[in-house]
DNA sequence: AACAAATCTGTAATCATTATAAATCAATTA
DNA sequence: TAATTGATTTATAATGATTACAGATTTGTT
């Protein structure tokens, strides 16, 4: 559980990534908030600390990120791009009533699939939804 | 393997949708071809067939098609929404050297996850990226 | 301080998708 | 057949997320 900025900026330096506030406090509220973010929830919660801030150095740092594989692109829903700091394999399922992502880890039993065997495989993604457990016994409750 | 076109008109018969000739065209390139197409592949083979043929109209007759469950929305890349008319769980395979998407078949063993015991799964989604065999010996040849 | 390089910001452009309203088509009835 | 009605299609405009770009700001170095 890497969280300081101390932890961040050595992340980053590995990676050879020039350090700089924003950046920080992007990856700061990726490992905060493991809700898997949009750009626009991440503009919005930074914002208060720095009013100055703009959406295209967001994106910008996203992208950054996400090249530089710190950072893997959810994309459930069209139009709904979310970012993950979690970069083991794991999967993820979006309630369909409350919107919520939750995590779940998924079998690397997955590769022994022989159809791919001449296949390289660098990225592997799993999402299911549905309807989260919550949200499950509001419905019942309103019967 | 549902492919002529009175086949088809029985399948939107089933489900309650209209027939027309736009619908039938469109379900038909669906059919013919299991490449995943966009809506502007789509659009563009049905073009030369139907020129007074509108952009709109396949937009709203794939809706009309996934909202009834003939049809699913594959998206693996932001802003490239293919369609695919198996709806048997497979999950696909994305060349991202060529492009191609791949079909690949899944165990359903993925169900056995415990944590979504109590999760009410409505859509599975598996997708991979990477190298297709074929690009895989292009690349080995140009060494 | 002066300079150069990197980063950030604000605005404009892009592009896929959706909304809307008029035009066309198909089925029904007088 | 002609008129009527409802569904479908079409063309155009609007939307909204993302990207491009150019100027402003910051950072580090001499
Ligand atoms: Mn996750
Ligand atoms: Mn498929
Ligand atoms: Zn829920
Ligand atoms: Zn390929």
């Amino acid at each position: 559980m890497k969280s300081s900025l101390e932890e961040l900026e050595k992340e980053l330096k590995i990676r050879n990534i020039n350090i700089s506030y924003q950046r920080l406090k992007v990856l700061e509220c990726l490992t905060l908030n493991h809700c898997h973010p949009t750009v626009d929830q991440i503009f919005t919660a930074l914002h208060k600390d720095i009013p100055t801030l703009s959406k295209t150095t967001v994106y910008n740092t996203l992208r950054i990120l996400v090249d530089a594989g710190m950072v893997r692109v959810i994309t459930i829903e069209e139009h709904e791009t979310r970012y993950d700091i979690d970069m083991e394999n794991h999967g993820h399922f979006k309630c369909e009533s409350c919107g919520m992502i939750y995590d779940f880890s998924i079998d690397i039993d997955l590769l022994t699939c022989d159809e791919l065997s001449n296949f390289e495989v660098n990225d592997q993604n799993v999402y299911f939804k549905g309807i989260c457990p919550g949200c499950l016994s509001n419905i019942n409750q309103n019967k």
